[in-house]
DNA sequence: TCCTCATCTGCGCGGATCTTCAGATAAGGT
DNA sequence: ACCTTATCTGAAGATCCGCGCAGATGAGGA
């Protein structure tokens, strides 16, 4: 991952130091910002975030009714509700020969709606 | 983008297809559905994550401070603080040599509170 | 003015990922 | 049983993106 000078930079002994140990500390490890990033990840791509959105506006769909509604082949969003139901952004119920899909839990239905409100400028208060 | 058929899928006539028409009118037109994902897409790198993470519990910290926290070379935590900033993730501030960045605003915060609830399980309740 | 330090930029490589096609599987209806 | 429909899967190609190096820029201090 390449190299990185111990701590001789800018804060070589200065009280700097600690305050960056103390935040390495309290800092996501590894494993935890991966798991972070993923979640993250996942939602940023434009077929999964049109999909996401449309859900959350519907509550529940099918695969053909996502398909008709994002304007993407059925197989596609297929492989799309995969991913996002691997990582738990996603629950899926079948009835019959439809499945249908919608947002996990409300930490999902949250992110889509906070990062719209971060993006669109509209009355977010 | 592929073909996708008109209408003609499980929709075929029903009332569904009303439905349909509905959540394509709500749901974000390509520009914004690009502008979401884009959000979330710099989000979901593993570096930029813990980068942000350092900068919500620091609240503000310089390049090599940065660099020191998350381990990664200072070259490249300027490269990454270009692509957050010019995205308007994240702010900075210059005091003499040092360019010091924290989050731009109390949504992006909230992306990251939510979703370390949702990836971590501790008490989010 | 010269030198040092912190930060920024341009470029090229390697790797991961999105997309789609074509075929497999599952569930109903006739 | 057979056929149709809805969904899923595997694989391959094209694309994108992150990554680090080496050098440039800007700001202070001596």
């Amino acid at each position: 991952m390449g190299r990185v000078l111990p701590l001789d930079g800018c804060v070589g002994g200065d009280p700097q130091s600690q305050r960056v140990a103390l935040i390495r500390a309290s800092v996501p490890d590894d494993a935890e910002a991966g798991a972070l990033a993923e979640l993250f990840r996942l939602l940023g791509d434009v077929r999964r975030t049109s999909i996401l959105y449309a859900l959350l506006e519907a509550g529940e769909l099918c695969v053909c009714d996502i398909s008709a509604a994002v304007q993407v082949p059925e197989a596609s969003v297929s492989q799309t509700m995969r991913l996002l139901r691997a990582s738990a952004v996603v629950d899926n119920r079948r009835e019959g020969r439809r499945v249908y899909y919608r947002l996990a839990d409300a930490h999902v239905r949250m992110l889509l709606d906070v990062c719209r409100e971060h993006t669109g400028h509209e009355g977010s208060r």
